[in-house]
Formats: structure tokens, sequence, C-alpha cells
RNA sequence: GGGCGAUUAGCUCAGUUGGCUAGAGCACUUGUUUUACACACAAGGGGUCGUAGGUUCGAGUCCUACAUCGCCCA
């Protein structure tokens, strides 16, 4: 950003991160041009809840979609990442609910209108909050699409898809047995039910039969729902109750007769094999109770109270009911026994409350003809669904759906565009609100009182938000989209359920590729969460480390779909690797001298070994980087980076640019140094894109403009790997290099030697010619060798009280003063042999085996052979070396 | 009960169609103010890749069984 030259010693993200931000929403970075002659590139936002507050899940999901977004952008497509916020039903009616509670008000004494009013109020408030919250993450969303589930498009959509789907016989209103909440007092959908294993009671109750002479004991967890019962059932291949089948039992407490009958459903291996048979209060019970045409008695109501038809214990709560029921049965000896039992049971996925499934009617997407298409699609292959193993798990959901509720007793949402006629009880359902009833003109109309799922609007997401049902440009432009980045916990919720509306409404799916997070847990593994207190504020991890460093360390080394953990020591090393390249940037600024010619620096000149080396590791970073992204394996890219910036370009290549400085060489490094810096950057600025921005700003305003680089590296181009750059033979020079110097300050470190003393070495070597020109000044420097002796193969050296080591075809040898006992030497470098010549014979042995030959590829075989022959000539000198220690030892 | 997954260094995890003499970060030990960086540098220790079989020229990677842990669905 600013051209100043101060350059401080450490990095201060607190300083920039606020004004980079601003300038590139300034410059509208953030919003795709529409070209018709290239493919987008298209994240929908999974949006955020109104209510919501930002927490690691969102900056995770942001810091994944943001990496996508900008590495296509760099590419040059058109890239749009659409931004919404979701409104969020019930927890938003909830948290005004509330408020006004504080007063002394429930929304029954606002009324509904009044109420709305206070929710939009309050909506209206706290709309930009969570948006505001990710741009702290420097998300590149464009905000001037950025959509509310409730604006008027996306109620338009709402609209229209109801009315289409019910004119299609896809919705339709039925007395179904839902899950009913009531302390939410409202209907679920299965979805919205979590089952949890509690410890309870399994009761044993005699059911007299009419006649008397019989009894059937069944066993049941929820003795309350007795008095609802309408028949027992039993298993028809249970030998113990077949004569029973067809009678009738006395229904305890209440005296009235009903039926035994049979039904496979029954487990006969649970409690006594007979089951009680409530289909008011039991999933299972109802399908029995269909197939059977039996009669259903609601007996619990919404408020989880006993009703009328539960006789003398109506008004009792459901649980209070269950203990006096269990005392007057215990009365009447009719409770045969009591065991303890563990079972699941469902509870609201919001208030926590106990579900209780009572018959109700709502309003049903029947689903099975959505599923079919969305399942075929994910089959296909049309929609890749990461990582792979969720297609299993969503192909087995699809395959096993169920209709889905979607009316709930809210007034927060999208109302229900059903009207029905208060003269004709005919229904309305249209797009427009009715004026009049089309069957009898009565203009006397009610509108349904409830308001849809909210999953409902967040299923048409992918198209409303781009302007359907209205036939927009960006509609025909973005749709379908091109990544659905989400938690994988919501892949039912969501995704299926865009996948099938997406279809339904568009005829196309609504996606390519499915990437599915996982959850951000604490450091010790566990689930993040307020009442554990072991929350990680992400706006305090920025504060405190940075942007750039809490987005490195929420994605670096993790694979898509699996948890991660985050603690402070992950965050730290996030700002490590941001101070790391800050300084390494800063040596290359302050290196630079005026004499450089840096006006190639886009294309430069690699002018030593050391200059093709790094130049072709950037190339294969450049190339595996573009390559795990194309696979989605952001974690393993970053780390691909990191190990390039910190190993290669900082620990070798900036240390050996010193070197070249100090000695004045013939060719500067600054134009290498700059280029790969630039590189780098680029590489990495969809990972950390405040640092990289700001570091990139200030090397282009030192460097030549010959082809006047863009404003802001976030609209450069993001690297392609140069193949003619590759260069092997460098990179084993180098290598050769870097074991060399990694041996003397081995050497260094072992005898204690300190580091300002001079060695002598010793490189001796089979063939004439070093593998590397300047190599020798910078193994003299780095290494501080003096003198640096190269001698003949076959010369005597003096090795007595020397190390010793081979690398390569190279022996090496550090005379040492007598401080290495030469016998202790001489053990230990042939340890060194038999090690290599064991290595050696394994290999042999493969490379002549003709089924290994015949049947491995052949560059597997080529890298065998390649590797005994390094081995062959390392033995050689080993040898060699050990047979000059001998005969010192015997002289 | 059905399904999915995990088990690799003290800890957290990578390891893409089988070719590894198994990697990283953190932690640990030792040394270093060598002027980009102590949020650093250098050197080092540490793994029979959960167990048992099998397929294969070759298994951390594929198959089977078992053990332990986790998630989803009913």
């Amino acid at each position: 950003m600013e051209n100043d030259n101060n350059i401080l010693a450490s990095y201060d993200s607190t300083k920039i991160e606020d004004q980079i931000y601003k300038f590139w929403l300034n410059k509208g970075y953030f919003k795709p041009k529409i070209d018709l002659t290239k493919t987008p590139f298209v994240i929908i936002q999974p949006p955020p809840n109104v209510t919501g507050e930002l927490h690691l899940g969102h900056a995770q999901r942001a810091s994944v979609e943001d990496a996508l977004a900008r590495w296509h952008r760099m590419k040059g497509d058109p890239t749009l990442w659409l931004p919404g916020v979701d409104h969020a039903g019930i927890a938003t009616q909830v948290v005004v609910e509330r408020e006004l509670a504080d007063q002394g008000l429930s929304r029954h004494d606002l009324g509904r209108e009044k109420f709305i009013e206070k929710v939009w109020e309050w909506v209206e408030k706290s709309r930009n909050s969570i948006g505001e919250q990710h741009q702290r993450l420097g998300v590149s969303c464009d905000w001037s699409r950025e959509v509310f589930t409730l604006d008027n498009n996306p109620s338009k959509a709402v609209r229209n898809t109801f009315v289409n789907f019910y004119k299609k016989g896809l919705i339709y209103r039925g007395e179904r047995i839902i899950n009913w909440c009531p302390d939410c007092s409202t209907a679920l959908s299965d979805l919205e039910v979590e089952y949890q294993e509690s410890q309870g009671k399994l009761y044993y109750i005699s059911y007299k039969t009419e006649n008397g002479s019989s009894e059937i004991i069944v066993a049941t967890t929820r003795p309350e729902t007795l008095l609802g019962d309408t028949a027992v059932a039993v298993n028809p291949d249970d030998l113990r109750y077949k004569n029973l089948i067809g009678m009738n039992v006395i229904l305890p407490l209440l005296n009235k007769p009903i039926p035994i009958i049979s039904d496979t459903a029954v487990d006969k291996d649970f409690g006594t094999g007979a089951l009680k048979v409530t289909p008011g209060h039991s999933q299972v019970d109802f399908e029995i109770g269909q197939r059977h045409n039996l009669p259903i008695v609601q007996v619990i109501q919404h408020d989880g109270k006993m009703n009328s038809n539960a006789g003398l214990y109506e008004g009792m709560d459901r649980f209070d009911a269950r203990e006096a029921i269990v005392n007057d049965l215990q009365k009447e000896n009719l409770l045969t026994d009591i065991e303890d039992n563990t079972h699941s049971i469902g509870h609201c996925q919001r208030s926590r409350d106990i579900v209780e499934p009572i018959v109700s009617k709502q309003w049903f997407v029947n689903i099975e003809p959505l599923a079919k298409p969305a399942i075929a699609a994910v089959k296909k292959g049309e929609i890749e669904i990461l990582p792979e193993r969720f297609k299993r798990v969503y192909e087995n959901w699809m395959e096993n759906i169920r209709d889905w509720c979607i009316s709930r007793q809210l007034w927060w949402g999208h109302r229900i565009p059903v009207w029905y006629c208060d003269d004709c009880e005919n229904e309305i359902v249209e797009v427009e609100d009715p004026t009049h009833c089309h069957e009898c003109n009565s203009t006397s109309l009610v509108q349904d009182d409830d308001v849809l799922d909210t999953w409902f609007s967040s299923g048409l997401w992918t198209h409303s938000t781009l302007g359907w049902p209205e036939e927009t440009e960006d509609l025909n432009y973005f749709y379908p989209t091109t990544v659905m980045e989400t938690g994988h916990d919501i892949l039912f919720f969501w995704v299926a359920r865009m996948i099938m509306m997406g279809i339904e409404n568009m005829g196309k799916p609504p996606f390519k590729t499915v990437l599915l997070s996982g959850l951000i847990r604490d450091i010790e593994g566990t689930k993040m969460s307020k009442t554990r207190g072991n929350v990680i504020d992400p706006r305090e991890a920025i504060l405190e480390y940075g942007c750039d460093a809490l987005r490195f360390a929420l994605t670096i080394g993790t694979a898509p779909g699996n948890d991660g953990r985050l603690g402070p020591q992950k965050l730290e090393s996030g700002r490590n690797f941001a101070n790391k390249i800050w300084n390494a940037a800063r040596y290359v600024m302050l290196s630079i001298k005026d004499e450089d010619d840096l006006r190639n620096w886009e294309n430069p000149e690699p002018q030593t070994m050391e200059d093709r080396w790094i130049l072709s590791r950037l190339q294969k970073c450049i190339s595996d980087v573009n390559r795990l992204l194309d696979s989605f394996l952001i974690g393993e890219a970053e780390q691909v980076i990191y190990d390039f910036i910190w190993n290669d370009y900082c620990d070798w290549y900036i240390e050996v640019s010193k070197v070249r400085y100090r000695n004045n060489h013939l060719h500067s490094p600054s134009i290498i140094l700059v280029h790969v810096m630039e590189k780098a950057l680029r590489l990495l600025h969809p990972f950390m894109p405040f640092i990289t921005e700001e570091i990139w700003s200030k090397i282009n305003s030192t460097i030549p403009q010959e082809n006047k680089q863009p404003e802001s590296i976030m609209i450069a181009e993001y690297p392609e790997s140069i193949s003619s750059l590759i260069d092997l033979e460098s990179e084993k020079s180098f290598g050769l290099l870097t074991e060399i110097i990694r041996m003397i300050r081995n050497i260094r470190a072992e005898f204690k030697i300190t580091p300002t003393q001079n060695l002598a070495l010793i490189i001796q070597q089979n063939e004439e010619k070093i593998p590397f020109e300047n190599g020798l000044d910078i193994i003299k420097s780095i290494g501080r060798i003096d003198p640096l002796i190269i001698a003949d193969n076959n010369s005597e050296v003096n090795l007595s009280g020397s190390v010793n080591s081979v690398i390569g075809d190279i022996s090496l040898t550090v005379p040492m003063e007598n401080l290495v006992d030469i016998q202790k030497e001489t053990q230990r470098l042939e340890k060194e042999l038999s090690d290599a010549s064991n290595l050696q014979q394994n290999i042999s042995k493969r490379l002549e085996d003709t089924q290994f030959l015949s049947k491995a590829p052949e560059e597997v075989i080529d890298r065998e052979r390649e590797k005994v022959a390094d081995l062959d000539q390392r033995i050689s000198q080993l040898v060699e070396l050990i047979k000059q220690l001998v005969n010192k030892k015997m002289n």
C-alpha cells in the first residue's frame, strides 16, 4: 500500500489488514465481469444465520472458499463468490421473544403483525453484523450481490416453488405423525430431531384378556401413552401368542377393550415380544395402525400436557402423568416388573426438549420424485462429492428418504402461500395474494398461519440468489455454480435439498462439486462450545496473531472432510510463517543494490547452479500447488508452499545469496531473489491475502515496472509452471552441496567446535570435475572451511585423527588434529559401509528377480538401477577410505 | 440394529490410482546474538504405520477377521 522504505523488523498484521481490505473493496475487485467467452467460477456462500456471531466454523469455511475464489480469480476465471444471510426462523424468533420477555410481554400479547414488525426492527440492526465480521477474514465476496433469505426475490422464489410443487402434487397437506417440540410449539422435520441414548426404565404391564382367562404382558418405556393404546401387537411367528391373536384385551386404567393383532414390525426379542400400539404417539405404532386400520387416540396435546382423552390424568404434564400412571398400575397389581433400560430419545435440535410424536395436519413435500433424479445426478457423477465417502452416506440417506414436513408453527419466516375460503373451504394456492375465492367468489379468505421450514428457502439458494424465477443475466451466466463448500453436518439438511430443488426448478444440478469440511475442535479434540468455555473467538485470534495466521492455521495440513484441531501452537506457527516471509522480503529489499540490473526480473536468466536450482524447485512447487488445488487439496497445497519458502528459499537460496553478495560475485543474486519472492507471494496469496498484498506492493514499488504490474496482487496472474526451467542436474548438484555442508555442520556439533573456527576440508572424487562451479565458495563460506583442498582420488591424504565421509561419489576428509580415534572412526565407517552394502544387496536382489523385471513399470526399475549405481560408488569410496585408515593404523 | 470412518514419532496430523531407505508442525535434547527473522538458525534423538492372516515381484497404501475409538441413520 504505502511506499515507505521503513520495513519493520517483524510483521504487524493489525496495522495493515483493514486498509488493504478497504482498498480491495474500493477497487471493486470482488465483482466479477461477466464474459460469455469464459466459464465462470462460482461459489454461493452457505448463508450464516442473521443471529449468528462469527465462529471458527465460519472462519474455516471462509478460508477455504476464499482460497478457491482467489485462486480462480487470479487464473483469470470470472469469479463470483456470493454472500448471503439466512433469516433463521426459530432462532431469530426466540431472540426477539426473549427481548420481549424482559418487558414482560409475549409475542401473543403483540399479535402477529406487531411481532413481525419487531423482528424486522431487530433484523435491520443485525443483518449486516455477520457479514461485517466475515470481512475481517479478508473474504473476497461480491457484497453488492449479498442476499437475505427474506428479501423480495428469494421470497418470490419460495412462493413460486411452493405453488409449482403444489400444482405438480409434490406438496400436499395431510394428517400424519410428526415430530412436535412442545417447547418451541412447532412441528419439526425428521432431521431436526437428535437422538440421544439415555437411561430409562422398561415397565412390564399386564393387559388382561376380555374373557378374563388370560393376560398378555407388554413392555414399554412410555407407560403414559397407554391411555392412547388402540391395540396390542405381537409378531405373527411368535408361538407364545399365536392363539391370542384376534382376541381383545382390556386396556388398564381406562378399562376399554382393544384387539390383539399381529404385525411383522414387532420384535419378538424385545421385552415380552408384545407391543402396546399407540398410533397417536409413536412413529412405528402409527404405521402399524395404518396397516390395521386402528383408530388414533391422541392423549398428549401440543404443550406436552395430557388432554381430555386421558381421563383422570387430563391436564397433567406428560412426565408427571407417567409417574401417576405407574403408581396407579401398581395399585391395581397390573405392573409386573420394572427394569433399567437404555434407549434413545429424540430431542429438539434447538430447545433440547424431548420431542413428542403427535398426529397433526401439516404440509409435506412428496420427496421421492425429487430424490430420484438427485440420486442419479450423484451416481452419474454430474455432482462430485468430496471426500468421496460422503457419496455413499448421501445415497444411503436419499434412498431411504421420507416425506419432508415443511410447515412450522412460527411467525417469522416465509408464510405458506395458501388461503382457505371461509365460506366454501376451498384451498387457494397462488404466487400473488388472492382477493377472492375462485369457487364461490367469497372475499373472506384466511391465509395459512404457518411458515415454511427455513431449509425450504435455503434449498433454493443456488438459484434464488441469482435471480430465479426471473431469467436474469446472472442466472444464465452463473448457474450451475461450481463448488458448494459446507460442513458435512448439513449434507442432508441443505446440500441434498439444494440438489433436489435445483434440479426440479432449473433442470440442472446446482453445482459440480460438493466440498464438505469437518468440524474445528479444540486442542483436546473436543467440540468447541460456549458452555464448555473452550471456544476460540476468531476475532480475538485475528487481533492476536493476524488474519493470515488464523486462516493458515485453520487450513494447513488438513484433508477435506476431516475434523481439525486448533490451539495456540497452531496459530503461533501461522504467525511465525507470516513473520518469516516478512523478514525474507525485508532481506531482499535491503539487499538490492543500486548497480543491480533488475530490468528483466520477471524472466531472469539463471547464472549459477543455485539459480537454476531455485528456479527448478520453484517450478516444481508451482505445478504441485496447481495440481493439488485442482483436487481441492488446499491443506497440502499450503504445505508445499510453506516448505518451498521456508526450506528452499530462506534456508538455502537466501543463505547462498549472502555468500555471493559478500564475495561480490560476478552475477548479483538480486534479480533471482526478487523473481522467486514475487512468484512465491502470488502462489501464497489465496491463503494469506493480506501479508502477500502488503509485501507485493512494497516490492513492486522498488523494482522496475516495464510490463506494468497490476495494482493489486489479487488480480495478478497465478503462477504457471514453466517446464523448461526444471533442471534435474542442478537439483542433484545442489543436493550434493547441501549434504556436504550438513556433514560439516554435523562434525562441528558433534565435536563442539565453535562456529568461528575454520576447518580444513579435503575433497576427493573419481571424476576430475566437481559438479558445481562456484559451489566451492559456498562450501567455504557457509561451512567456514579454510583451506579447502581438492585432491586427486589416488593421492595419499593424511587421515590421522580425521573425520571422513562419502557423499555420492565424493569422499570428504576433515582433519581434526587427533581429536578423533582412528579405531572408532574406522568402526563408524565400517558401519556405514555395511548399511550401504545391505541396501545395495537388497536392491540388487530385486533387480535380479525376473518377476520384478517383467512386472514392475520401467521407471521404477530405472530408479532402482540408479540407486544401485549410486550405492556402488559410495561403497567403493568407503572401502578406499577404510583401507587408508587401516594402513594408517598399522604404520 | 444398519451404515460410514479413524487407528502412522510424546502430541496433532500428512502420506492421491500399491514402488518409502515412512514425512511435517509442535514438544524434547544440544549448541548459536553468524546484522532478514530468537516469531530465528544449526545439529540430534524418537515410528516392527492398532493386531492377525491374505493378495502381490513389491503393502502404511488393496482384501478378510478381530480390537479400540468416533460420527451418522433408525
